[in-house]
RNA sequence: GCCGAGGUGGCAGAAUGGUUAAUGCGACGGACUGCAGAUCCGUUUCCUGGGGGUUCGAUUCCCUCCCUCGGCUCCA
């Protein structure tokens, strides 16, 4: 297992990597709330957590990836009663939605998405457990976490209740015994999905199906905790005051990674500030390579802003270089096979692309610096640009060996994937018959008609490029 | 107000107690091309928020101030 250093939250500072039972590693990361479609903003937290699980498993660590689903929540009450939906259907529509975005993202690591409403009997028994203790109160139905029994409370935030604002952007619940207390157990209001619970018909609060679904699947401890930056506080600082005062046992995590977030105008990309660009409409202009590569291109801590049409524009640019030498390799490859014959490497090359490798390697494995990491990569498209023209003339053994930092790429950041054929296939064979007449029309001089035919297909989202050996082509939609 | 995260070239963004502060985008020049695009080569040596301090040396460590963003009880 290689040595690796990750920024912890609570400690505020880069500590060795140290799994409680190597090489098993227990990830948690705070999934969606699926009241709406995901944003661009989501998928770049999940995106990263997406590259720590496959950089892990990469360096012999055995990874268990959870990412939890909040399916039930006053969001998805309130958006559920304007459509007139089931509010459990609803969330369940969205939570596959996002599912599929994912999938397209590349997002593969996550080994199980656990329902908040499917954990209510461990959330039930760790509330009772809790109000035993002291350290929760029933009260007009609903059940509060006392604050005042759990005084190492703001450590991951640094916040003391007594210097918070209550109310500042949330009612105050007269229930409450103390304006910090937040709550367990919501009780039911008619009309909203509830379940029997010895306090009254209720529903859980947000911060327990966390540690409920962590308590069952990893334990009284773990290693990993992750999410955006905007949970810290108060989610995750419940989460500890929960789990430690049902367990006794500390700590509940033993690092933080916290994600920092997408802003868009120099604000937090959210739905309520309306800055939104969904992640589908993303997908679908750019492709999962392009949005990863954004997302990586900064160091995951740093908030990163989005500008409509430049960012991803730019991104694309970047990446289309950076995956040059990867495409013509797996061109040549998928054409002849990975035997094929041809020249071998200079020895100095191949060994420079074994260090590389390495070096790659050691870059991610401090914090998980992605854009350290493609920096280097950079070095490598570089290098090869030189060899671009007679990569043809390599044997399958040589363009593998040039290939190993692009495949390092795919197995740690998941670049370098090549889209799926599928509805492309027809689309194969259809415009080859088109460059055809193109060609033809230009052996003769009829460059009128040639350019005809480039416009026409640049206009249905064909582009072309004229090189020495042929006429390439690729999807690009018109700018 | 309190807590937290950030302030680096035209833009996006790394790194480091020490030669010209990475990488990319953009821009400019050249090669290639019927043209265009893509690609390749070269240039973009005047960029580390302000002020103190520690040090032979600070962008990096410490103090302070300013600015931006996030959070302050159900937001990735």
């Amino acid at each position: 297992m290689r040595r690796v250093t990750i920024y912890d939250s609570m400690s505020r500072s880069a500590r060795v990597f140290a799994p409680l039972e190597p090489p098993r590693v227990g990830l948690f990361v705070c999934g969606l709330t699926p009241y709406d479609e995901a944003h661009i903003g989501h998928a770049r937290t999940f995106v990263f957590f997406d590259v720590v699980a496959r950089a892990m498993t990469r360096w012999g660590y055995r990874v268990f990836s959870v990412q939890n689903v909040t399916n039930l929540d006053d969001k998805i009450i309130d958006r559920a009663a304007e459509t007139g939906e089931d509010p459990l259907a609803l969330a369940e529509g969205y939570f596959l939605s996002w599912r599929a975005a994912s999938e397209r993202l590349g997002i593969h690591s996550v080994n199980y998405f656990p329902h908040a409403t499917d954990y209510i009997g461990e959330i039930l028994r760790q509330t009772e457990l809790l109000i035993e203790r002291g350290h929760a109160y029933a009260s007009a139905g609903s059940v509060y976490y006392n604050l005042s029994k759990f005084p190492a409370y703001g450590a991951l935030s640094g916040q003391r209740t007594e210097a918070l604002r209550p109310g500042a952007r949330v009612e105050v619940d007269p229930a409450k015994r103390a304006p910090e207390d937040f709550v367990i157990w919501k009780a039911a209001t008619p009309g909203e999905p509830s379940w029997d619970s010895p306090w009254g018909p209720g529903r859980p609060g947000w911060h327990i199906e966390d540690t409920a679904i962590t308590l069952r699947l990893f334990g009284p401890r773990y290693d990993l905790h992750g999410g955006g930056l905007d949970l810290i506080f108060p989610h995750h600082e419940s989460e500890i005051a929960l789990a430690e005062a049902t367990t006794g046992e500390s700590p509940l995590v033993n690092y933080w990674m916290h994600g920092g977030l997408l802003n868009m105008g120099g604000e937090k990309m959210s739905k309520s500030l309306g800055n939104v660009y969904s992640l589908t409409t993303a997908l679908d202009e750019f492709g999962p390579m392009v949005l990863r590569f954004f997302y990586l291109n900064a160091y995951y801590r740093s908030p990163l802003e989005f500008v409509r049409d430049k960012s991803l524009e730019e991104a694309r640019e970047a990446y289309d270089r950076l995956a040059l030498p990867a495409n013509r390799i797996a061109e040549i490859v998928e054409r002849d096979g990975p035997d094929r014959a041809g020249t071998e490497l200079p020895e100095a090359l191949a060994a420079d692309a074994d260090a590389l490798v390495e070096r790659l390697d050691a870059t991610l494995a401090e914090d998980f610096n992605t854009r350290e990491s493609i920096a280097l990569l950079f070095g490598w498209t570089r290098r090869l640009a030189e060899l671009l023209g007679e990569l043809a003339s390599f044997s399958g053994d040589a363009l593998a060996t040039l290939r190993a930092p692009y495949d390092w790429g795919t197995e740690t950041l998941g670049l370098f994937v090549r889209e799926p054929t599928g509805r492309a296939g027809a689309w194969e064979k259809v415009v080859p018959i088109a460059l055809a007449a193109r060609a033809r029309a230009r052996a003769r001089g009829d460059f009128a008609e040639a350019d005809r035919i480039r416009d026409e297909l640049a206009a249905a989202g064909i582009r072309l490029e004229d090189h020495a050996s042929g006429t390439r082509w690729e999807f690009r939609e018109p700018s």
